[in-house]
DNA sequence: TATTACCCTATAGATTTAATAGGATATTCA
DNA sequence: TGAATATCCTATTAAATCTATAGGGTAATA
């Protein structure tokens, strides 16, 4: 299941994408245009601040603007950010590898060689995809 | 994240799997050559029971086995068994289809678009692997 | 200097997951 | 027939995670 938080990280990603001009958007604009609780929001804009997607400026007429081109936003990183490692297992992470503790070897464990196969297909998908292609 | 009901499910599948006779093997047995919390997993192969991939026998001599050969057994059914719907948002379930509640239209919605992909590539994986192909 | 809007931490509430407890029921075999 | 075995089933608890809210701090603007 995907989490709210990225749910609503990739709307507003989307919503300011889809700005004319680059001028900063209000957290509470996007708040109320997306139907998101506005200090959740706010939380996960701040995290998008930190790890490089958004810009923001204070006081009047602030808010968030995207960084970079759409074109040029990697689902894959965004991802990362939001909903966290794309691996449905650790041992088959590429960025967040740990060792399953109640497997002794995972070569010889069905459940790594079905999520391998998911990690690659996922990640496929992602790689594929830049924010600009999500735009609707 | 890939539930722990899942991975204990797979596993204990593979080991039914891996069995040379189709003599039942009994849940103790299972769990303690897998690592699993006993108690836990019998609530898992009771699930798997009632869903029809698994026959047991009680008594002395008693425990569960596959009622299917392993090539039969599709990971999409399994997948939906033990983790639930294989899409990661409702809105594009298409055995558990819902409408989001915060959306007022699913075809102008980036993450319906992105995660769309995400549900076709997960169940080309799953749809392309039978029990008797994850088994190592 | 008043207003605006982001910044930041902490915490509460809700939900889901994981595990445990305890006894009921059915089967086997001596 | 009866003791031992092993699944069946419901309820409950414990732990973890997710979602949302609270409340004040800080910087920029006009």
């Amino acid at each position: 299941m995907l989490s709210k938080k990225t749910k609503y990280g990739l709307k507003a990603l989307s919503f300011l994408a889809l700005q004319k001009d680059k001028a900063p958007v209000q957290i509470a604009e996007i708040a109320k245009q997306e139907n998101i609780s506005q200090k959740f929001l706010e939380s996960i804009l701040l995290s998008l601040r930190k790890t490089g997607f958004l810009g923001s400026k204070k006081g009047k007429g602030g808010g968030y603007y995207l960084i970079k081109e759409p074109k040029d936003i990697l689902m894959t990183d965004v991802m990362r950010v939001l909903e966290g490692p794309i691996a449905m297992v650790p041992c088959v992470s590429l960025n967040f590898y740990e060792k399953c503790d109640d497997c002794p070897d995972e070569h010889t464990c069905s459940v790594n060689k079905l999520m391998l196969q998911i990690r690659d297909s996922t990640l496929q998908v992602y790689r594929n995809n830049t924010l600009a292609d999500i735009l609707v």
